[in-house]
DNA sequence: TTGACATATGCCCATATAGGAATGTAATAT
DNA sequence: ATATTACATTCCTATATGGGCATATGTCAA
């Protein structure tokens, strides 16, 4: 079997580097199809695919307005990635703490090495 | 082309479910790969290779231990992750706040026809 | 109604897996 | 040296795309 269907999860929607672009284009404002392909100098079916894959799980919404159609990032289906990661938060804070401390020590011993051949 | 091959970027490594639950068993501490074929129930070439590309794209650290190798969830490359991810919070919390304002108005609203009611 | 404009889909192809089974390999025990 | 343990890798297969191209669909203008 090949990876689950990208229409399926979040995570696998936006594992996809052009569709990153996207979600992070349509976060700010609604725009239409036509501004994105210009904008992110893509193929207008690659988008229309993309926006669908996006859409199917929740990602973008989208409104007519007249012959074109607005699609905008929908911000909340990010915040389930955005728990997942933080769920890493305080090991890497502890990473960084352990880092800073063992600089510290070393630092320390240095400076006792230098006192000693000054002595 | 299908997509960019998941052993170049963090985003696609934890694409897969089974990926993401392992790197959250790695994160409290190391284990040796046995450990995880019996808490995740996976098959063992199965596990190998996911840790294979978790380990090509950094989210994984190992050391030997004898016939055994142990890995270990390396938190700080979700970092990227969590950072991509929180460039949406202003939007998600704007988004939040737009729908308790609306509720609050409507709340207003059904309170002012009730008045009217009554008199 | 016809035509132009804005998107969405369908098709085909090449590629990237994930899983299963079998096998290879490194390190330790006897 | 040989068997055993603990992993890693290879081979094969079915499936899931993503891009390019052509075409269908929907909407508004003349």
């Amino acid at each position: 079997m090949a990876r689950a269907a990208t229409t399926s999860d979040a995570f696998n929607a936006v594992a996809e580097p052009r569709r990153r672009e996207i979600l992070q284009y349509l976060a700010v404002e609604e725009r239409p199809v036509g501004d994105i392909v210009i904008a992110l100098r893509l193929e207008q079916p690659s988008v229309s695919k993309h926006l669908r894959v996006l859409r199917d799980v929740g990602l973008v919404r989208m409104r007519r307005d007249g012959r074109r159609k607005l699609y905008r990032t929908n911000a909340m289906a990010i915040r389930p990635l955005h728990e997942w990661t933080s769920e890493f938060e305080r090991f890497w804070r502890y990473q960084l703490a352990q880092v800073k401390e063992r600089a510290e020590a070393k630092m320390a011993e240095a400076s006792l090495r230098k006192n000693k051949e000054d002595s």
